[in-house]
DNA sequence: CTGAATCCTATGCGATACTG
DNA sequence: CAGTATCGCATAGGATTCAG
């Protein structure tokens, strides 16, 4: 059965419950890391932990408080782990948990597809703009 | 090779270009993407193609302005076709290209992944909102 | 029926300054 | 070092109205 038919089928039984955000698993997740950022980042502390500086300087165009920001709700998330050790000045460590690293299966789906067909897509829309 | 590491890898070969969202395939892609309603619509295609009304009453919640601006985007990247017939009154059919059912692949990864851990995630949100 | 145009509000997000 | 607090702009996006 191709992938988007499945696709179809699994959005038909969303329909069911008027693809309410609160219980449709896809909408919550969308609405939560399908930011700017928040990809970005877990793509980031999948080559390893980092602390909060070095996050900074990985992803140079974030600003602190939406790297705070986006990482409390990763957090919250249980997607990434924050480790503080209390020291002088203060070290804080982020770093991905299990089920952070069982995300970056699918995420990494989107990002072969993204590099595989990127050409593509441009090509389509130069076609656009030429019309 | 775990997910995880491959994706940390790619992440080290992106920052070699800074990120930069022109030339990252992957900033590109969720700049587009990574919005509100288009990977509702995606999976709502996936179903078959359908009528720009029909597109609005299957996703509720959406108003005909980002519909119409979201289905623009898509066709724009060639992800979906948009075919006119000439009638009076008009009907506009919305499908997806070969393009866009291969992407369905990779987003199916997605939803797979919400519905999967769906549970575990509510339930870090419980547990941070006790602390 | 399928939009386009306009208006308005909410909020995403950066910049900057301050704190333990 | 790792944030928090405040400000302000730009954009997302809904509601409404108009048009072919």
């Amino acid at each position: 059965m191709p992938a988007h038919q499945e696709l179809g089928a699994k959005f038909l039984e969303w329909q069911r419950y008027e693809l309410d955000a609160e219980r449709c698993p896809v909408r919550n997740l969308l609405d939560r890391i399908g930011d700017r950022w928040s990809m970005l980042l877990l793509a980031a502390l999948s080559a390893g932990p980092k602390r909060f500086s070095a996050l900074n300087r990985a992803v140079p165009d974030i600003s602190k408080r939406m790297l705070t920001q986006t990482l409390r709700t990763l957090e919250t998330d249980g997607l990434v782990h924050r480790e503080v050790t209390p020291s002088v000045p203060p070290s804080v460590t982020y770093s991905l948990t299990p089920l952070g690293e069982d995300f970056a299966g699918p995420l990494l789906g989107l990002v072969r597809w993204a590099e595989t067909h990127f050409a593509e897509v441009m090509a389509a829309r130069a076609r656009m703009d030429a019309a």
